[in-house]
DNA sequence: GCCGTTTTCGGCCCGACTGTTTTCAGTCG
C-alpha cells in the first residue's frame, strides 16, 4: 500500500511549489490528488494507469508520476524540486499564520530555514523592517511557534469532542442561543481536529459572545466579536464560535462544516449553473436573487443533489455518487443490536456479568460478547483455558434463564509474534465469538506482522481480527500491515474485521472500512468496553463505519442473535 | 495540473480577518 506515501509525497510538493510561488491552480491540483489518493478505497500499486486516469483530480501527467513512484520507488521531479527548495522550509509552513509567502522571504532574505532559527530572529526583533513584517508579525509567529510547540495541532476526536459537548450543553442553558451546532471536522467525525466550531443563532450576539469568552475553562481569548470569537481552552484547544443571522444558519453550517475540498466542489458546480454559494445562502448569480440557505438541505437540494450527510462530505466520490443517485444509506446507531468486544471483571474490565447485561439492555442491545483477554496478556489477567471453560459454563447458565437477552461467549485471543494463537484450538472451537488479535512485538518488520495476522485468520475457529493496525491515536502509530493483502486472505478464510470504537484506537480507520466493503469483507463494531460508560463509545464506531460509506447490511452487528450466530459458524467453516 | 453538451485552451470558490497598508497581500477555513 504505497497510497499514503504517494499522498504525501504530493503534498510535499505541493507546500514546495507553493514557496516557490508557482501557479496556485497547479497547487491545488497536487493538493486534491493527495487527498484522493490517501481517501482511496484501493491500493494505487494495483491499479493501471488508464484506471488512474479515472481519479478525480488525476490526469495524465499525475498517473505517471504515480506510475513512476511505484516502478522505481522515487520520483525525479519531487527529488529535483528539493534539492531547488531546502527541505526544512517546507516545515516552516507548519507553523500557524505562516504561509508560504512569507517563508520563502525569510528564506532569501535572512536564509531562515527551520523554525528554531525563525524563533530565533523573532525574538532578537530581527525580522522586522522586512517589507510587509513589523513587530506584530513577529508577535504572532513567535505566538505560532508556541501553539506548533505545544502539540496543539490535532488531537484526538475522542478529546475534543467531549469538550465540544460540553461547551454547547453550556452555551444552551447559559447564553441566548436559538439554533445552536457543532460544525468542522467534529461534525464530520474527522479521527483528529484541529479545533472546534461552534455555530449559533441569536437575536443578542453580544451576551452569546460574552457567556463564550466566559466559559469556565477559557485560558485566553483570542478576539471577541459580534459574529465571530475565538478562545483557547485549558485543554489547550481553539474553540471558534460564530454567530449568524436565522436565515443563513443553514447555509452556514454547510460552509463552516466542509470539508473544504468537498465545498469548492459544491461552488465549482454552482457557478456552473448559473449560482452562488457562500456562507450566507444560496443565490442566482445574474440578479443576486437569494434563492434559500435557511436549512443545510437547501443547498444540496437547489444543486440538484440529495441531502449527503457530513461524514460523507470528504470530495472522495460522494459528490459523484449523490449525482448518480447511488450515495449509501448509512448504517445508524439504532441498528446495532449488540457489542462484540467487551470485557468483564475475568480479566481486566471492571464489572460482573449482571452489570453487563443490564446496562446492554439499558441500551436495547439484544446480545453482548464477552471477550476476555487470553493468558498470554497477564497484565490483564487473561483467561487460562480452565478459566475460560469456566467462564463459558457461567454464561450458558445465564443465557438459560435470560429472556431476550444473550450473552455470546466470547475471547480476544493474542496473536503471539510468531502467529501463533495464545489458547489451544481445541478449546477455542467451542467458544461463539474468537477474537484474534496483537498486543505485543508491534515493532516487527510489515512481512511479519502481515504474516501474523495471516496465520491467525487462516486458524477456522478465529471470527475475527480486532484493532487491526493497533494505533493509538496522537499516541503510538499503527504497526506496519499490509492491509491489502490481509483483506484479500480475509475475503478467502471468511473472517471478519473489527471496526475498534475505542476513541483512541478507531481501527480500522474509515479508509480501511471503506476498502474491507468494497472487497466484501464482513465487518463488525466492538467498544473493547471495560467500564460501563465505554459502551457509549458505539457512537464512535458507527460514525467511522458511516464515514467508511458503510450501510446496515455490512455491518454483523445489525442481525439478531440467532442470525449472528449461524453467521459466525458459517465464517468459521465449522458445523 | 486538471478539465470540458457552450470549450482541448483558458478557465479554475468565496469571504473574513489581520497587519500592513493608503488600496492591498497574506493567511485561513
Amino acid at each position: 500500500m504505497k497510497n499514503r506515501e504517494i499522498a504525501k509525497i504530493f503534498d510535499d510538493i505541493a507546500d514546495l511549489l507553493d514557496i516557490k510561488g508557482e501557479n496556485p491552480f497547479r497547487i491545488r491540483a497536487y493538493r486534491r490528488a493527495a487527498q484522493n489518493i490517501e481517501g482511496l478505497s484501493k491500493d494505487v500499486s494495483e491499479i493501471s494507469k488508464d484506471e488512474l486516469m479515472t481519479i478525480p483530480g488525476i490526469g495524465q501527467d499525475l498517473a505517471g508520476k504515480i506510475e513512476e513512484y511505484i516502478r522505481t520507488g522515487r520520483l525525479q521531479f519531487y527529488e529535483d524540486l528539493k534539492k531547488e527548495v531546502p527541505e526544512g522550509l517546507s516545515k516552516l509552513l507548519s507553523v500557524p499564520g505562516l504561509g508560504p509567502k512569507t517563508a520563502k522571504l525569510l528564506f532569501e532574505k535572512l536564509n531562515i530555514r527551520d523554525v528554531e532559527t525563525l524563533e530565533k530572529f523573532a525574538r532578537e526583533h530581527k525580522l522586522a523592517g522586512l517589507p510587509g513584517i513589523k513587530e506584530k508579525t513577529e508577535e504572532n509567529i513567535l505566538k505560532g511557534i508556541e501553539i506548533l510547540k505545544r502539540g496543539m495541532e490535532r488531537q484526538p476526536l475522542g478529546k475534543v469532542l467531549p469538550i465540544a459537548n460540553n461547551i454547547l450543553e453550556h452555551l444552551r442553558k447559559k447564553a441566548p442561543v436559538k439554533k445552536l451546532s457543532v460544525a468542522g471536522s467534529i461534525r464530520r467525525w474527522k479521527e483528529t481536529i484541529k479545533d472546534i466550531d461552534i455555530l449559533a443563532t441569536s437575536e443578542n450576539p453580544k451576551d452569546v459572545m460574552r457567556v463564550f469568552v466566559h466559559l469556565p475553562n477559557v485560558k485566553e481569548v483570542l478576539m471577541q466579536g459580534p459574529t465571530k470569537s475565538s478562545v483557547i481552552l485549558n485543554e489547550g484547544v481553539q474553540v471558534d464560535l460564530r454567530v449568524v443571522e436565522e436565515e443563513s444558519f443553514g447555509a452556514a453550517l454547510a460552509y463552516f462544516t466542509g470539508s473544504k475540498a468537498h465545498n469548492i466542489r459544491l461552488r465549482e458546480m454552482a457557478v456552473k449553473s448559473g449560482l452562488k454559494i457562500n456562507e450566507y445562502g444560496i443565490f442566482r448569480e445574474k440578479d443576486d436573487k437569494r434563492l434559500g440557505g435557511n436549512d443545510e438541505e437547501d443547498v444540496y437540494k437547489i444543486l440538484g443533489l440529495p441531502y449527503i450527510p457530513p461524514e460523507l462530505r470528504e470530495d472522495t466520490g460522494e459528490i459523484e455518487a449523490a449525482l448518480k443517485g447511488r450515495l449509501p444509506k448509512l448504517i445508524e446507531l439504532k441498528d446495532i443490536k449488540g457489542d462484540l468486544h467487551v470485557h468483564s471483571k475475568w480479566s481486566d474490565g471492571s464489572h460482573d456479568f449482571d452489570e453487563l447485561a443490564e446496562e446492554a439492555r439499558k441500551r436495547g442491545y439484544e446480545y453482548i460478547a464477552i471477550t476476555d483477554h487470553s493468558k498470554g496478556l497477564g497484565i490483564a489477567r487473561g483467561l487460562t483455558p480452565e478459566r475460560l471453560i469456566e467462564q463459558k459454563k457461567k454464561l450458558d447458565s445465564f443465557n438459560k434463564k435470560s429472556k431476550g437477552f444473550k450473552f455470546l461467549s466470547g475471547i480476544e485471543v493474542d496473536i503471539r509474534s510468531d502467529g501463533q494463537l495464545d489458547l489451544p484450538d481445541d478449546i477455542l472451537k467451542n467458544i461463539d465469538i474468537v477474537i484474534a488479535s496483537i498486543h505485543s512485538g508491534f515493532k516487527q518488520s510489515i512481512e511479519q506482522l502481515t504474516r501474523r495476522i495471516i496465520s491467525a485468520m487462516k486458524n477456522p475457529c478465529v471470527s475475527v481480527i480486532a484493532h487491526p493496525t493497533g494505533r493509538l491515536i496522537g499516541e503510538r502509530d499503527s504497526y506496519d500491515v499490509d492491509m491489502n493483502e490481509i483483506l484479500k486472505i480475509a475475503k478467502e478464510t471468511g473472517t471478519a474485521f473489527e471496526i475498534n470504537a475505542y476513541p483512541l484506537r478507531l481501527d480500522l480507520n474509515d479508509v480501511h472500512v471503506r476498502m474491507a466493503k468494497e472487497m466484501g469483507i464482513p465487518l463488525v463494531i466492538g467498544t473493547d468496553a471495560h467500564l460501563l460508560n465505554h459502551f457509549e463509545f458505539m457512537n464512535y464506531g458507527v460514525s467511522i463505519a458511516r464515514k467508511g460509506w458503510l450501510e446496515k447490511g455490512d455491518i454483523l452487528n445489525t442481525i439478531s442473535y440467532d442470525s449472528l450466530m449461524k453467521a459466525l459458524k458459517k465464517n468459521k467453516r465449522i458445523n
